[in-house]
DNA sequence: CCCCATTATGTACAGGCGTACGTACTATAT
DNA sequence: ATATAGTACGTACGCCTGTACATAATGGGG
């Protein structure tokens, strides 16, 4: 028979070492996906490393706390957020073109995906009882203001923000969210 | 020596049983209590149990689960909210009257109270993953656009209900909230 | 090529959680 | 006055959590 040299067969087998450089960003990523679906509350270092298929050690490796997670992560939904808006807008060469922008932007990127309008409600309410959560949704509503301001004087501006929110949210909650011409409808509306 | 018989002196004295029948309604008040300091999130048994002073006991035997406790105060909270609203809507007797009860409502009522504010936010949250809580949501607003249909037509009234949420949850979020002068003038200007 | 700082991995620990349940008390109906 | 249903109270249990930490492996600078 042979000797015991043969690997003795560890109880629980060490997983392979992985080289994985990136490996903090995937997890802010996945951080997003798991704050998405299961909320805020549901959001926890073991889903979060279930979901980017790390165990839980790399976690507190790379964060010092839940807290950094969330935050990094509504950062980074913010930002990425932030550019569409900026880029919609940047595009528009006239106020005609600012508001098809507008248009666009509520109908397809904010209303598109159920993904980023949770993430952003979620922030909403982790925003009301952490500072740093809260000066990261200003700087995101002012920025978008500032997009809007190319186009619109900033008394408009601020209104226009406002009914952006309001439409976005509105058809989020609701089982018969508003179509993309009763969303042209309102902001022609307003803007008229 | 007098006998054992002298209250022996139990190591944690029961606390005194108190006659309390309208308990369960305070619990659910002290629910939303909760909820509005530390979110759904920190919301546990133990907590609210605190708040209105009961055992932990007291809140397994009134409800049969922590969700049952979330849905009974939230649906709380969108009534109450609700009957301003018709009030409000309901006293005013031609469009003018509605439209400053409209300012009146998001000024006054709605900003005015950062707990209510708090609340309504932490329902959305919880709306998109309770479907009975996404039902109360609808409920309220169903219930809003037809108190605004009193006095607009129903197109209005639906962009308007949007707008009357984007100001708010802008001004909730906001460090320069708007002023009364701003909320009048933005809605002035979709009604125009 | 080798060293070692960096990164990866598994596990332990103390605390808080929802819930279940046994017991004690009391208001009310009889 | 007594029986009973309803309510109040305390506590135990198993589970999951955030975090700390000991150990192992690697790849890039000298």
């Amino acid at each position: 028979m042979s000797g015991p040299a043969a690997t003795p067969r560890p109880s629980v087998p060490r997983r392979p070492r992985r080289h994985d450089p990136a490996r903090r960003d995937r997890l802010i990523d996945a951080a997003l996906a798991v704050i998405a679906e299961r909320g805020v509350a549901g959001t926890t270092h073991r889903e979060i490393a279930r979901v980017a298929d790390v165990p839980l050690g790399s976690m507190t490796y790379h964060f010092t706390s839940l807290e950094e997670v969330l935050i990094e992560a509504f950062t980074r939904h913010a930002e990425s957020v932030a550019r569409v808006f900026d880029e919609r807008l940047g595009a528009a060469r006239d106020r005609d073109a600012a508001v098809e922008a507008v248009i666009t932007l509520v109908s397809d990127d904010l209303l598109g995906s159920r993904h980023d309008l949770v993430l952003s409600v979620e922030l909403y309410v982790a925003a009301a009882r952490n500072p740093v959560l809260k000066a990261v949704t200003q700087a995101w509503m002012a920025r978008s203001r500032q997009a809007l301001e190319r186009h619109f004087d900033a008394t408009t501006a601020r209104e226009l923000d406002a009914l952006i929110e309001g439409l976005v949210l509105h058809s989020a909650l609701s089982t018969d969210p508003m179509t993309p011409e009763q969303i042209r409808h309102a902001i022609h509306r307003y803007l008229r």
